[in-house]
DNA sequence: AACCCCCTCAACCGCTTTGGT
DNA sequence: AACCAAAGCGGTTGAGGGGGT
């Protein structure tokens, strides 16, 4: 009795997105919005699943994604981000604009852990790794202490963002204090009540919307910005960035779509 | 030039969570 | 309350590229 797949196999392709597929993609995003991904790729002309087209979406083509390596700041929010809310990459990447949980995931596999391993901080619990090393070494005290970053601590510490992680390796008493407000329920739900709003905040950036100024205000690509990139892309030799689809009435429906002159940046 | 190894990251898989009935 | 479908999430995989020999 195996899982029901999340989608019809037959048919359906697999493997990395051709630029044709990405242009059905956003030109039906763009047109009609984020609706009902397993309609998607039906209404869109692709042989996907829902699951694929969202991934690809959220992951790639979306207009609000920021491009290129994370910054020395953004990794350094990563880390303490991850200190305070382990392996929950979604939640860290709410946290960072414009990048995307799968993103971050894997800039941390590949380069953040490597970095903190190489100064001697466990990627796990974000101790100096010879104090694990020596803690480890007797039954003492430190064995009572909760393990860091374990999922449920993760709401320990969350929203005291002005701690740095090393701040955050904190004494036994610490840990006792932070155990007591963790187990008081109404104050964990009211920080993460805090946290959805800002994340709502932070992503309810679809085209209509008019909450779009608050990116503007902390400095970050709007939308239409980020909808202006695809069509720079164009200005630039939009063929160096796979992006080599769009006829010219589809470019002009993306300019439509955003309202904006270009030529106004 | 050819081969091998390692690294990166896009994409997939399957489990969990959420929302609707 | 129970069930189901859809969406979300995090772990894992594998193709492709770059560097070393």
């Amino acid at each position: 009795m195996g899982r029901q797949p999340c989608c019809d196999k037959l048919g359906v392709k697999k493997g990395p997105w051709t630029t044709e597929e990405d242009k059905k993609l956003i030109n039906f995003i763009l047109t009609n919005g984020q609706c009902c991904w397993r309609a998607v790729p039906k209404l869109a002309g692709l042989r996907r699943c829902g699951k694929s087209c969202r991934l690809r979406w959220t992951n790639y083509l979306r207009p609000d994604l920021k491009r290129g390596l994370l910054t020395e700041a953004e990794e350094q929010l990563v880390i303490d981000l991850h200190a305070r809310l382990g392996n929950r990459w979604s939640k860290i990447a709410s946290r960072l604009p414009g990048r995307t949980d799968n993103e971050i995931k894997n800039h941390w596999n590949t380069h953040i852990k490597k970095k903190l391993l190489k100064i001697g901080i466990d990627p796990v619990t974000h101790e100096p790794l010879n104090k694990q090393v020596s803690s480890q070494g007797s039954s003492s005290a430190a064995e009572n202490l909760p393990p860091k970053a374990s999922n449920d601590d993760v709401l320990n510490s969350d929203e005291n963002s002005s701690t740095s992680p090393a701040e955050n390796s904190s004494s036994y008493e610490d840990s006792i204090l932070m155990d007591s407000i963790c187990s008081d329920e109404s104050i964990i739900n009211s920080l993460w009540l805090d946290e959805t709003l800002l994340n709502d905040a932070l992503w309810d950036i679809a085209p209509n919307n008019a909450d779009n100024i608050n990116n503007k205000d902390m400095g970050l690509p709007t939308w239409e910005d980020n909808c202006a990139w695809l069509l720079e892309c164009q200005d630039f030799g939009i063929h160096d960035f796979g992006i080599n689809c769009f006829s010219e009435i589809e470019l002009n429906a993306l300019q439509q779509t955003i309202g904006v002159d270009k030529k106004g940046h």
